[in-house]
DNA sequence: AAGCATTACTTGAAGTATCAACCTCACGTA
DNA sequence: TACGTGAGGTTGATACTTCAAGTAATGCTT
């Protein structure tokens, strides 16, 4: 005899029956592989990432993500609030981290004049130049972990869908699923 | 006039000349927008679901998948270290993990008979309840961010790329680059 | 020009992650 | 049996993230 619900939790029904039309629709098997698939890499990925550029550059790989960000822009600034809509963080979040960064030297505010409100974050010259001595490595580490496993169709592939999931969870769309407000 | 190494820090080297065969492999520009979108779909992503659960199981993404590999587990219970691995967490961060949702009384600890000292991690009664009210809502959210932006290819595709990604990552093959350990 | 909502950003507290150090027990070996 | 090594797991300090609440300047509206 078995269980009348044997693992409907998770992401999965496994029961006979099919999902009634309201109730929610599980994954199927093969979208549950590919769901954990991708948990298990982003996880891991982001851990050795993480590790590597403690290691080498002394902070944690979203940090990093700042420095490069600042680094590429027009005289290595840019405002608070953009800085951290490029890298997808939120601000309160990036205020604590420009501190951090700030402390080690790497990184240093300036009040902007048009908007006595506003703050840049720059880029140091010693700040650039960390990223210039860690960046081969750290490049390396991507590299290792990513593209040199990848044929360049999956590379290809790779961009169109994250690109995709990545568009469905922007801000700009947050109004998106409150249709009614329109 | 150019400065002569333009932006050759982050990922990328837009200098006309070519890196020298022993120097840095930088992502090609394919390469780079590829790497940024997995970023950022990624810190989307993850941010998305934390909150997601966050809000409707009063816990971070993390904790919900220990709670469902404890589910699907034979007794809904687990070794301390083979969720972590399954997982892919340290035994560090389940052990503190393991304390909070003890403390929400979702799941408990219990000693193993045969190894002293080992501990199983059990899913309770209330555990399981959360999850079964709770997973609807996440697996919704799920298929709304990936699942349903995805084309079976793409699915597919994503599968078979993160499963890629996750092998090369495994602490199993933490001793394949010291092939001269072998 | 005086409200008043909004934008820009910061702060502090509480939660979570990481790292190294630690304890206990298991197991092979002498 | 005693020793040494390693596996299973926890702990506490420090670092990072999140959330809610805060300050201050902007700009619209009347």
């Amino acid at each position: 005899m078995f269980k009348k619900s044997f693992r409907t939790v998770g992401y999965m029904n496994t029961a006979s029956t099919p999902a009634p039309a309201d109730g929610p629709r599980w994954l199927s098997a093969d979208e549950q592989l590919v769901w954990r698939s991708y948990i298990e890499a982003a996880t891991l990925l982001e851990d050795h990432l993480d590790r590597q550029l403690q290691r080498d550059a002394g902070m944690p790989h979203v940090y990093y993500g700042l420095l490069v960000k600042l680094a590429e822009s027009p005289r290595r600034r840019m405002r608070m609030t953009e800085l951290a809509r490029y890298a997808k963080i939120t601000r309160s979040r990036l205020s604590h981290a420009v501190a951090r960064l700030e402390k080690n030297g790497w990184v240093r505010r300036e009040d902007c004049p048009s908007d006595k409100r506003g703050q840049f974050a720059i880029l140091t010259d010693e700040g650039y130049e960390v990223l210039r001595r860690t960046a081969p490595g750290h490049v390396n580490a991507v590299r290792q972990a990513v593209f040199d496993r990848l044929t360049p169709e999956q590379q290809k592939s790779l961009g169109e869908i994250m690109r995709i999931v990545a568009e469905g969870l922007q801000p700009s769309e947050a109004g998106a699923d409150l249709p009614w407000l329109r």
